[in-house]
DNA sequence: TCTACATTTCGAGAAGTATAGAATCATATA
DNA sequence: TATATGATTCTATACTTCTCGAAATGTAGA
């Protein structure tokens, strides 16, 4: 049963998926996209809206990816990004089934403030 | 309008503490914290749960407290931590928040399976 | 095939984070 | 006041991540 295939575990898949948000570009970017709906965007123009070199960019796009919360698609000589939903769906849900253990109460506000609660 | 003291914008707050989450040691340590309630858990027991020295623990610890996710209080001798569920709340609602802009539709099953949902 | 263009990969130095032993601080009790 | 104990701060080293120019890769059109 060994590998160097890299693990699945949510803890691990969740430290990623918090490092790839835990930087200003980064989270900014995502932000970006999930904006930007399911079209996405394109790298070049994520790199320019930023303000950052295209190879930043293309490093800092690679570790959302791997994380799971991008996804890259190309388009002849365009590459789009757009936001991984069902990635960004299992972090929350790791927090969130976490944050309701042996505490039911604090959930009870947690989403009042949001508009798509439905 | 100068200031040498920490900034409260959402984002860099944001940033911080999805950086504190993204540890091992310290996801660890904050699910422990949410599933201990109220009450918290004393700095040197959190430190042999998980099997880590006591100035390493501090130190993880004094993240985690000023990203806002756990408070402390001395208690005699002893401090007691516990998860800050107002931090938690404030970083979910920033995610969400970002994360229904422009696409309701994406909401609509991100808390199907929560059990604190209501 | 040659050229142009979008993007990624490589490489290396700068910057930041992790770890844990030793020293220090705070509190309690004899 | 002296001693013990729980916890933090200091300090140094190891490790990881960040940044971006240069080089390489992939795609399209002349």
């Amino acid at each position: 049963m060994e590998s160097t295939m890299k693990e699945f575990n949510p803890q691990d898949s969740a430290v990623e998926a918090l490092g790839a948000l835990a930087h200003d570009t980064r989270l900014s970017v995502f932000r970006m996209l999930v904006k930007a709906g399911p079209d996405g965007l394109i790298a070049g123009a994520i790199a320019q809206a930023a303000n950052v070199p295209p190879s930043t960019m293309s490093h800092h796009l690679g570790i959302l990816e791997r994380a799971g919360l991008v996804e890259s698609e190309r388009e002849s000589r365009l590459i789009h990004y757009r936001a991984d939903y069902e990635g960004m769906r299992r972090l929350l849900a790791f927090l969130m089934e976490d944050c309701c253990q042996g505490v039911p109460e604090m959930c009870a506000d947690l989403f009042g403030e949001l508009d798509c609660k439905a």
